[in-house]
DNA sequence: TTTTGTGAACTAGTTCACAGCT
DNA sequence: AGCTGTGAACTAGTTCACAAAA
């Protein structure tokens, strides 16, 4: 248990492990150890070790760690025993998939509501009935369904005002879409998904790839990415 | 100019830097530094000089860079001189939005088709008119399209078995939404976008928020998050 | 003078390796 | 014997700081 501050990539880690535990709770598996964790993910046991101990102690040794506890632990370490409520800002076509996107809906996080400025586009209802309200709406909404989290999914050029109009709402945390780079509030929480960067770097290796083909064993020692190929499954 | 193994920190940076070229130069601006540039991106000049660096040597010293050029070299080294054409694999919200998400119709990228394993699905049209296809027509819809990414949309359990089916019909670039763990061929690229991991990265800090209210100078040091509410923009 | 390109220094993140508990 | 928790060693990534070019 230390009290250094926590890195995004550890938080990231213990996400995965939770869903993994989850799994071994369905399969009806007791105890887990580090190393078999390890193997799900390609990392290293002790890193699984390490991400865990920032947080308690939670292992035995000489078994593991029990399943279901550690299940629970993460739960709380997480906050992922509290509800969430979310809004969605941009009705577009991203927002209103990700308002029928069903991997939010377990865990506490629930979608709302959706706001959008265009006229036409409110009073419509996502496909899972989330109705689609007017951004004036949104202090109010906020309020209402004590909203938590926002989702942003409006063009670039409204993409400060967005984040801009939630802040003032009352909203601290974003998961963010919008490709512009924005003034984020001191105590404003932001997870930024760059779709265009992710397909970027795909076009960057299949340009490589086509150039020089076949430089197999220098090709890919460590760019961080997968290792590839050896216990699957999630 | 190195030969050295570039990590994908430095190609998603390229990413954005170039996005910033392209509004650079519809503003009219003909050259900029390395610092004008780091101060877009809340980044260190050092690290906007090294990224480029390893590509070779495109700046003027005394001057910077010259913003057509730049971009340029930009496009070339992405690889996206080139035409992508992009298949998406489930057309359930998330597939059916991606497909409409105008964000990915700039630059190369070009959607091209949907294929779901659901009869029911097929035959529909996306927002922008994209045909769905069964999944037997895979093979087929790569050769004749020569799609070179697909987008992974299905369900958890559908993964691998998905991807299976991409790679055999020769496809080695994916961007993943499936949050499960793959086995992944050597020579095939993946990013995968995980919204729930990111979802759970929120709920963790505001948690920590409440639980902790007021500890402002101690609470996040360095997390490798954004510094925040300097030069805005994107 | 200004700003690049880059070795050196530093910081963050990962893995090793082992003492210590069960 | 087996496995955790953790300091030490290592590797990757970032920033400093400066010689060299324009």
């Amino acid at each position: 248990m230390k009290a250094v501050q926590i890195s995004r990539l550890t938080t990231n880690r213990l996400s995965l492990y939770l869903r993994c535990l989850s799994l071994l709770q369905e399969a009806g598996v007791k105890t887990v150890s580090s190393r078999e964790l390890a193997d799900q993910f390609h990392l290293n046991s002790a890193q699984i070790r390490k991400d865990l101990a920032y947080f308690g102690e939670f292992g035995v040794r000489g078994v593991g760690y029990y399943v279901p506890e550690l299940k629970r632990h993460l739960i709380k370490i997480l906050g992922l025993h509290k509800q969430y409520n979310v809004l969605i800002v941009g009705a577009g076509n991203l927002g209103m998939a990700l308002a029928g996107y069903q991997g939010f809906y377990t865990g506490g996080f629930r979608i709302v509501a959706l706001v959008d400025s265009s006229e036409e586009r409110v009073k419509a209802l996502s496909g899972t009935g989330q109705p689609v309200y007017p951004t004036r709406d949104l202090k109010r909404l906020v309020k209402r369904h004590n909203i938590n989290i926002a989702i942003l999914a409006v063009p670039p050029q409204s993409g400060q005002q967005a984040l801009d109009a939630v802040y003032t709402a009352g909203i601290r945390a974003l998961l963010n879409f919008v490709p512009v780079r924005m003034k984020v509030p001191e105590d404003c929480e932001m997870v930024t998904v760059d779709l265009k960067v992710q397909l970027e770097s795909l076009a960057y290796h299949l340009a490589r790839s086509d150039a020089s083909p076949s430089r197999d064993e220098k090709r890919r020692k460590r760019t961080g990415a997968r290792p590839v190929a050896r216990g699957a499954r999630g």
